[in-house]
DNA sequence: TCAAAGTAATTGAAAGTTCAACGTATTCTA
DNA sequence: TAGAATACGTTGAACTTTCAATTACTTTGA
């Protein structure tokens, strides 16, 4: 991606830029107030996406590596925050049998208890800061739009 | 907002889970890969964006609690970064003679080297992950959006 | 005019994140 | 089937961010 421009840089004009600075702006404000609403919870977003996605797994457990993936998090601080959510009794770790290397994030009682009680207010969160400025053509249209760029990201991987 | 909804959760239907989802997938993703093209500079995006907001004021210079506001960092985190920065030698500090209590965070000559030489990269970078996949219309429904997004956020702040 | 309240910015400690290195187990390949 | 390469997950150190407290100055208002 470097230099790729060493003739002319092309600079954004102004449709452009109003759409990428209110696109940034907007979505980490947002970000901010989720955080923000969880925090009457005690949960962080990664802390509750982890816990989200292991409530949804068989068996309420999910391989480390296979959480990490989901819950976009590195290896190493999943590592970390199952090691805070452990001592908060939320999750434990089991070993794998099938693969000595490996471990279970198995969530739980309390842990599903909390997530129990903080979902339906975040979910209210995401519909009064996000979703109810959005009808419905808006949501399809914004779907096209990130599945575009996810795509894109996948397709040109970080070492551009 | 907690418990506001002591009656019955309004779940998320499959159109909105999958704009929201798409959504901050696609952001947390975009994010992780811009700061990935702007380390080709040594630069994070919190210090490209205080090297940017400083190069477009007066003077290349911004009293501190201005530069956070903008920059959207706190008061304490850009204090901290700027100690970093300054020891790079891409900003100094002055102080404000007409309040005795601030200061000014000043751009270096060679702190305007740095942005000058990352700022095609970062548009270039901006575009490719994100703005190419926007046309015209994407472009000017994903403002209108996005700025009723942050409307609303200011209108029902924080403390809610 | 002076005390109280508010604002600018920094600080140090605590908490969180990244990075590189490591130990261990599995898979690939010659 | 040994040896190399790879994958799983953790660790400690370095770095970054947050949080609460603090200093210094300005503004307010009785």
């Amino acid at each position: 991606m470097a230099g790729q421009n060493a003739t002319t840089p092309r600079w954004l004009n102004p449709a452009e830029m109003k759409a990428w600075r209110r696109y940034i702006i907007a979505s980490r404000r947002l970000i901010e107030a989720l955080e923000y609403d969880l925090q009457a919870h005690e949960l962080s977003m990664p802390d509750y996406e982890v816990l989200a996605q292991l409530s949804d797994a068989p068996g309420r457990r999910m391989r480390m590596s296979e959480l990490a993936d989901v819950a976009m998090l590195s290896r190493s601080r999943l590592s970390h925050r199952i090691k805070v959510m452990e001592k908060a009794g939320w999750v434990t770790r089991e070993a794998c049998t099938e693969d000595k290397r490996g471990f279970f994030a198995v969530m739980t009682t309390q842990g599903w208890k909390a997530i129990v009680a903080a979902a339906p207010d975040h979910v209210d969160s995401v519909r009064a800061r996000f979703l109810d400025h959005l009808n419905q053509e808006d949501q399809k249209k914004l779907s096209e739009i990130f599945e575009r760029v996810t795509q894109s990201l996948k397709d040109h991987p970080l070492e551009d």
